[in-house]
DNA sequence: TCTGGCACTCTGACTGATAGACTGCCAACC
DNA sequence: GGTTGGCAGTCTATCAGTCAGAGTGCCAGA
């Protein structure tokens, strides 16, 4: 695949932006005479075949057929983007409408659902928002509270108070004085130590010692093992998935199958999502690009939301190859933003 | 709509049934050649077309033009699953392989999405079964613990050991003496009442009394507006809704649209299912008697699952009105039992 | 009451024929 | 040399027409 940037004129530029934009907008072939009126040079539709041959030659556009007009290619759309496209900043108007959906109250998991809803609502395809994820989770405390003869509510709060219950069953019934001597051991050994650590440590110590608390610490080690867990298998939240279904590229039945089965699955799509994870800014995934079948027709927009500088997850946007790319990729840059923004508020 | 069971024929009812059968399973008009195969019965393809014809003039059964077979009317499917379906129950070995399924570890919001799972991977149809519900959740014991300076963590315990956490900002500096005096009262003071109660008698003594512990009592109260929230506003969860597009009577896609937007939406589905928790063990809307136009070509078998005698939430399947009703009834049922043992166990 | 037969109807698939929308190429023009 | 108008050629979509297949309704006879 040579890099053919250089080659091409700037006219002939000009031209593939026009037909892009026009086939963004009906999903009709396009025509050298339609392009002659829309692309703003004064041209007539003989030299825009000449000029278009080119782009064919170049691999740009392809057309379906000798009489029909010239379809973008995904390496069309990729020179689009890399290199024709002009992003202009969402307008401050724009941005604040944003900023008032994110209720500063609400907790992540709402504040996500809030963000794939907007991006879905604003943009008319889907949006999609993986959790946010903490990595190395501090153990912060431990408390466990007597409820009826043998059973005991442990509550584990970790990281930026995180809160998880547990309700264990003792095999004799324990005293309040007791379980409080018990929280206050491990409290006082492991408060701010980092969770994990926390784990393998209790983990051999039960080994040596096989003391009455064990019991107390099993649990303690299952719930830290659920919180780390829930940071291992990340998901993610889903909007609008129903938009898709009224581009006629995507209406064959079985096609939409497959797609809306891989964001059941969800497999498929975090592993896109996470390449999308390590790459800086706005990453776009172009049709085939992404090297899942049922994405072949779709295109996906993404980028990394960050607290701190720390990348805690990724959003974006599902939707056809000819999607407004110009108009998508400013919406999901500032609704990262925004989300980055209103989760710090939680610190 | 006058009930015609009395008129109608043993031998045409057997003809319907067959009808019924048939188009079941290739959703094709059934002609009267067809019929005289499989019916069973001994009779030339002219007599089954006079018999067609009294059964069309009846309503159940209804040609879409004049050279096609017959198809099932709303009518008919409604005879067909009152009075002429001979459930036959699950036999011994599928019902083992759902309970299997069920493990009893598994926390019940768990159980209900392996419930769904199960109905749509057995029936191949769209799953749903609503969130288990309790009614009047009583009052247990709230906790609160420090944090930090100003940051408590309130814990609240109601009905059958259901947790809730909150992080609640205090204008100042807690003890923790003075905190566990606060639940302590808070405990005394309500353990075992109704939950609605506690927060209307709290509501009350806050107006009166501009006491210090102002601050916990409110929170306690959000903490009981949440959970009795949490109950008013009921939930579902779906399993295999792409099933539903291997239908070829669902494959237009403003129809899928429609339905899969209802299946977001939530709204409508709910409404739906909770007159299904009033009625008495399996309840079946076929196509239009549902009252909603994205389900016209739908039908939904649901049964309300129990625990104690208690009606606990509604699972189903929703699938096209050409569903194998003999089939998904007894699924539907079982699924329904062994939830609703499954949840016992958590008691 | 049941059955075979016949006329009739409607669909779906196939076939041309035609209009419309393009392209490609060529010769002329600036 | 780049640009243009013109023309031939090509492909699609659409519409009417035909035909086989499937099914019904009705009637007369068993």
């Amino acid at each position: 695949m040579n890099d053919s940037g250089a080659e091409i004129s700037e006219r002939a530029q000009q031209m593939l932006r026009a037909l892009i934009e026009r086939f963004v907008v009906d999903g009709q072939p396009v025509g050298s005479r339609t392009l002659a009126r829309d692309a703003g040079l004064k041209l007539s539709p003989a030299t825009i075949r000449n000029v278009m041959s080119d782009l064919e030659e170049l691999g740009f556009v392809a057309s379906p057929h000798t009489s029909a007009g010239r379809v973008p290619t995904v390496q069309g759309y990729r020179f689009f983007v890399d290199t024709l496209l002009s992003v202009k900043p969402l307008d401050q108007r724009a941005i604040e409408k944003i900023r008032a959906e994110f209720d500063v109250e609400q907790a992540p998991k709402d504040l996500v659902e809030s963000a794939s809803g907007m991006l879905s609502a604003i943009t008319q395809l889907a949006g999609i928002v993986t959790l946010p994820r903490r990595d190395h989770p501090l153990f912060k405390r431990v408390e466990f509270l007597p409820l009826s003869e043998n059973r005991v509510l442990a509550v584990l709060v970790s990281g930026k108070d995180e809160v998880q219950n547990r309700i264990l069953k003792t095999e004799r019934t324990c005293s309040a004085a007791e379980l409080q001597q018990a929280s206050n051991y491990l409290n006082k050994l492991f408060s701010g130590k980092d969770l994990d650590e926390v784990r393998t440590t209790l983990l051999r110590e039960m080994q040596q010692t096989r003391s009455d608390m064990n019991e107390m610490m099993m649990t303690a080690i299952r719930m830290a093992d659920k919180v780390l867990e829930k940071n291992a298998d990340e998901d993610f939240v889903m909007a609008g998935q129903t938009n898709l279904m009224g581009f006629h590229e995507l209406c064959d039945v079985e096609k939409l199958r497959m797609l809306f089965d891989a964001f059941n699955e969800k497999r498929d799509i975090l592993h896109l999502l996470d390449q999308c994870v390590h790459g800086e800014g706005i990453q776009i995934f172009i049709g085939e690009e992404s090297g899942y079948k049922m994405l072949d027709e779709c295109s996906m927009v993404t980028a990394p939301y960050t607290v701190d500088g720390r990348v805690l997850g990724v959003l974006g946007v599902i939707g056809p190859t000819r999607m407004a790319y110009e108009r998508v990729i400013p919406i999901v840059d500032a609704t990262a933003r925004l989300l980055g923004a209103a989760l710090n508020t939680k610190e």
